[in-house]
DNA sequence: ACTATAATTAGTAATAGTTACGATATAAGC
DNA sequence: GCTTATATCGTAACTATTACTAATTATAGT
């Protein structure tokens, strides 16, 4: 099953209308499956394929795709919230790198934490059911050659 | 060697004069160490010793100590910013439990994550400096007796 | 100590991201 | 087709944060 149909599944199984907007929307975050798109750039993107749409429906939508755990929202500390795609299963949230030199952000999309979710669990009975892993630092290829101003390197702040 | 004497001795030995302000406002983070604070409520208690302060100056300040790595600024998705003193040493930020019932933040601070920032160095030749990693979920206890009422426990959103 | 220079603060205005709201449009149920 | 609920649009309102100016305090040199 494509990453289109099952999301739209997932919106009629809870009584949500798939609307052209919501797909747009949907489809500028496949699309851009990579990044961690904000608001704006989202908006952006699918005026390209929607001009009409409107800002304060491309917020409603992400919310509502966080609440349906489709897209996770984060906050990397650049004042802007930031939404990325969960996983099929839309189980655990993905790793992330992130370079102080050329800002890059980078997944990680294996689970590396389970051994640590079971030991929280039996030290401080708590139940995890969601987790975020961030690694700030720098690429070694970064700091030898100073990346800062490859434009191949997104800014995050 | 106390906290206080080693944030001033900081202070100093970057060029920065720990004013009456920048000290009231330290201490309030002292005497909450446990809580992540957010610049209104920072404001709020130091009113208390030191009335006359002014809100902006809670933010500058707070921006410096960021910046001196005495706290870290984070953001747990509740719209504020929030600020946590880190360890003696200044290295490694704390590990966070959230808790969706009661919405209770508690700190591991044991550094659980040596091993793979080893392995994130191994693979992607990327040097860490600083990590984040926050688990969310719920307590048994809460689960069971549904605490999200008890005022001991202080919602975070 | 006195003056010049720099650093810091207070208070508030301006900005930016987000949310709320009323009116309109679209879809669903009968 | 008519009624009701749902979603969207555009914008106003709100809130956290930053920027700015004047006033204050500290620092350094003479």
């Amino acid at each position: 099953m494509n990453p289109i149909e099952q999301i739209s599944q997932q919106f009629t199984a809870q009584k949500y209308k798939l609307t052209p907007q919501r797909a747009a929307i949907v489809k500028v975050l496949l699309d851009n499956e990579k990044d961690h798109l904000s608001v704006e750039e989202v908006y952006m993107l699918v005026k390209n394929t929607y001009p009409h749409l409107g800002l304060a429906t491309v917020y409603r939508t992400l919310e509502l795709l966080s609440e349906l755990h489709i897209v996770e929202k984060m906050n990397f500390g650049d004042g802007v919230a930031r939404y990325d795609l969960r996983d099929d299963n839309h189980a655990h949230m993905h790793h992330h790198l992130i370079c102080h030199v050329c800002g890059k952000l980078e997944e990680i999309k294996d689970d590396w934490l389970l051994e640590l979710e079971k030991r929280v669990e039996r030290e401080y009975g708590f139940t995890v059911t969601d987790h975020r892993l961030d690694f700030k630092g720098t690429y070694n290829t970064c700091q030898r050659t100073g990346c800062k101003k490859d434009k191949a390197c997104k800014a995050v702040s």
